[in-house]
DNA sequence: ATGGTGGCATGGCCA
């Protein structure tokens, strides 16, 4: 099972790009983030077309998350962080074959300090605590999404500039982000590659995409009882060079199924 | 450090 997550920046122009790259990448699980639109207008139709179901939380302009399943069915759908009052469309889970799928847009949170970075880190506080229970009732769980966090300085481009009072590397984001893998989470991507340099998005400004200033903000996490199971990971370039990309490219996981593991 | 580019409620906002 390949599951992806990616950050389109508005569905609505990102359609042919998400048309192409499933048609490509052939993934079975795909988590969006900045949909940008309001559920009645989510694609359903034109992705169930190419064998895709699909469960979706969106607004206008800002935010919006989905999750699409191929062949398989998308189940005990769970819109929101349970308990934690918030208009922002950021998270949305379900079950999806014997694994549980957490998808998120992690505030991204502007500059250190800010009323948006005081919201980032009470939002991280109550999606970690959401994910402890989660974890414990599923213990084969997945949680992707733009995290709007670089791991450490391998994930950066220039770690200078990117450095420990700085929005998306913060001290206090990267605790965060300690905090919520602490609870027995892995960074897929860590498992397979130890190098530096390898990254999810690049600012549209100063062409960062063409010097490759980028940072590794996208990331599938898997737990404790999917470990084994996680035989490959990467990201996915290509989409970044089309014409009038996303800013963000593809991160991927590969699972086998349990029963391949037993062998 | 600043400002730059892109998306959308096309006028500031958010990233």
């Amino acid at each position: 099972m390949k599951i992806a997550s990616w950050n389109v920046n508005s569905l609505n122009v990102r359609m042919p790009h998400l048309l192409r790259w499933l048609e490509a990448a052939q993934p079975d699980v795909v988590g969006l983030q900045e949909t940008k639109l309001e559920d009645p207008r989510f694609p359903f139709e034109e992705l169930q077309a190419l064998g895709y179901s699909s469960v979706f939380s969106g607004q206008k302009t800002y935010n919006g998350v989905a999750l699409l399943a191929r062949g398989i069915a998308i189940e005990q759908v769970q819109i929101g962080i349970p308990g934690f009052e918030d208009d922002q469309r950021r998270v949305i889970a379900a079950t999806i074959g014997d694994v549980r799928v957490i998808n998120l847009y992690v505030v991204n949170g502007q500059s250190v300090g800010s009323e948006k970075y005081l919201y980032k880190l009470r939002w991280l506080d109550a999606v970690r605590d959401w994910i402890a229970d989660e974890m414990r009732a599923h213990p084969r769980l997945v949680v992707m999404g733009d995290f709007n966090i670089a791991p450490d300085a391998r994930d950066v481009h220039d770690p200078e500039l990117w450095h420990d009072a700085h929005i998306l590397t913060s001290a206090a984001e990267r605790a965060a982000l300690q905090r919520l893998l602490a609870l027995g989470l892995h960074d897929a991507f860590r498992l397979h590659h130890d190098e530096g340099g390898v990254f999810s998005w690049w600012d549209y400004r100063q062409a960062a995409f063409r010097r490759d200033m980028g940072l590794r903000i996208d990331l599938t996490l898997v737990s404790d009882g999917l470990r084994g199971a996680a035989v490959a990971s990467g990201i996915d370039r290509e989409p970044r060079t089309w014409e009038r990309p996303s800013d963000h490219a593809p991160a991927w996981v590969q699972l086998v199924s349990a029963l391949d593991q037993r062998g």
